[in-house]
DNA sequence: AGTTTTAGGTTGCTTATGCAATTAAACTAA
DNA sequence: TTAGTTTAATTGCATAAGCAACCTAAAACT
């Protein structure tokens, strides 16, 4: 019995991480509504390199908690896109570094809009105290199984 | 700044669902470890097979919140594993009813097993009553998305 | 009854994922 | 300097996802 219920109560919801999938599904929908083409694993490299530009895709790989292949792809999705170009690093041929392009910068503004809107869906009737509760067991989780 | 730190810390960590993608492998390579070559994905339907068989591919769909398609190649792998069956409803010929074979029933006590043993290793160190106040965030957030 | 609408499933297309194996560059050590 | 190892990225293979379009059976309408 206790452990149906862990199963049923603890851990499922968790595993099927339907929230997130509801998330990433809305955040997309909402893109496509402003017009960005993007998906949302799309969406969550260039959050990075909004931030920082260059970054390897080793790097990329760690921050997003991805393998080096599905970075790689994701990386060939966003050049097709004219969104990122690869720039093969000088000192360490191995290496590519990954810039925006003009285009790729162009798009934030409105993208970070969408995102924010999506949040704002999100959390409706959240308790923000509890969310942070929350954000900090995910990130525990997180860490004892990456 | 209060937008950043919005993106940077209550939305991305549940955007990327990182901790449900961390359980998801976790839970797979543990039940390869056990030597049961299914997916967590296949897990995932398997769940409320074993609680409940005869359930419609709809009623899936439902329950583990994918589109019919999904749930439709679900079943096609999972029939070729030999652990289910569709069996075409008499009074309504447009449903499939998913039943268990005799080894889809058997592999149960395993793949729980497995899955136990994956919630010990994720919820080391999360006190219990966060956690039941997360899983009610979770659960807020999918209601206001679906 | 006959036509329209709704509902359950499947197929096509594109994207994304993980794992294993591979290539090529860089580092380490003899 | 060369042999062996580690590291960054790519390729192959199989699974999974969403969306749109489709087919067929059931239900609803007239």
């Amino acid at each position: 019995m206790t452990s149906d219920n862990l199963f049923a109560e603890e851990f499922f919801s968790f595993l099927t991480g339907k929230a997130s999938t509801a998330m990433s599904r809305r955040l997309q929908r909402n893109l496509k509504e402003s017009c960005v083409t993007i998906t949302s694993e799309q969406w969550s490299l260039l959050y990075y390199l909004w931030n920082e530009e260059g970054l390897t895709q080793q790097e990329l790989a760690n921050l997003t908690f991805r393998d080096k292949p599905s970075i790689s792809r994701l990386i060939n999705n966003l050049e097709k896109l004219k969104l990122v170009i690869r720039v093969n690093d000088k000192g360490d041929r191995r290496t590519n570094l990954i810039y925006l392009t003009k285009e790729g910068r162009k798009i934030k503004t409105d993208c970070m809009a969408q995102a924010s809107r999506t949040i704002t869906e999100a959390l409706d009737n959240v308790d923000r105290d509890k969310l942070k509760d929350a954000q900090h067991i995910l990130e525990t989780v997180y860490q004892n199984l990456r």
